[in-house]
DNA sequence: CTAAAATTTCAGAAAAGACTGAAATAACGG
DNA sequence: CCGTTATTTCAGTCTTTTCTGAAATTTTAG
């Protein structure tokens, strides 16, 4: 696929970006080119575009079909796959969000439960230590449950609350 | 400064996670340590501690100076640096989102909207693609003045407003 | 000032992570 | 089946990032 310069330098910021927040930059590569792309495009042709190696490509979009951020689709008379980018930024984020909550988050919290647990009965650890660590598993529990809350909220509710957040803390406020 | 096993594991957790996020290991590390530290530690003991370089500790201090997570004190009759982290998880989620929004969305945000006015006069583009793009600054710029209205609001409020989350849905749903 | 202590800098080493290309495997069409 | 095309795997290479340690710089106490 020929790339405009607008094109390139917008699929090299996003592999700039995605390099920062831990995400392989061929992946936020591949990802952007899906994104901008007008039509499906099958793994040649996203390696020739992108001038990486078919392979890497491929594990590329291993990753991307497991993050539910790109799918297969066909062609009649077309045997190879051709990838397409959810292309909803909104859905985008959520999808993002979700993995890395159920990747990491949860995890997290996990460990941090088992850690106080312990620490109820470690008499060699401080008892500030164990404060500290329960404060911060407090504070990602009340997170979690907010996002809990609302993560099944439809866009339009969602696009409501944002908008009026502040008034809404003006009439919570007193 | 001796590690109980706990502690230990929480560190190596929080490195771990750190890196995953695209935040030096040992500069998640050092945080890690002196969030958990009853009190303030001098760069050798941290290094000490860590088993890293002295060398790598002050270059770790200093990024997380400039995150403002980390503070400078002293001791009377002692020159040397001692370090305290900021322990409210709040303030510190607070500091790293504000930080991460200056240094990468608000640059971001900046790109995208060269990108869609560029594409205002650029025939060699398809249309579509500048609707892609235009569609996720649109998404951006909602997220950001949300963020933006919320942000310098009372801890209190927040936490109402998380609470209130789906009842406030609910109301507004209609 | 001087000397000792504390800190920083930075070139090079080490480690981690990403990428390639060749070979293996899988998926078809006939 | 068999040959062709498409895809995946993975050992080795390359790149990037991180870390170290020695030297330079800064700070401070006397």
């Amino acid at each position: 696929m020929r790339l405009t310069p607008v094109m390139h330098r917008y699929i090299v910021h996003w592999g700039e970006m995605g390099s920062r927040w831990g995400i392989n930059r061929s992946v936020a590569q591949i990802h952007a080119l899906l994104y901008l792309a007008p039509n499906p495009l099958h793994a040649d042709e996203i390696a020739e575009t992108l001038g990486i190696a078919r392979s890497n490509v491929s594990v590329g979009i291993k990753e991307l079909l497991a993050w539910e951020l790109v799918q297969v689709t066909h062609t009649l008379g077309d045997r190879r796959d051709f990838f397409v980018a959810q292309r909803d930024p909104w859905e985008v984020i959520r999808v993002i969000v979700e993995g890395r909550k159920r990747r990491e988050i949860d995890p997290t919290l996990a460990f941090l439960r088992t850690c106080v647990s312990e620490l109820e009965t470690d008499s060699e650890t401080p008892a500030e230590v164990r404060e500290r660590i329960a404060g911060q598993l407090e504070f990602l529990e009340t997170l979690t449950r907010w996002y809990d809350s609302i993560k099944s909220l439809p866009r339009k509710t969602l696009l409501k609350m944002m908008r009026l957040g502040q008034k809404i803390a003006k009439v919570i406020g007193e």
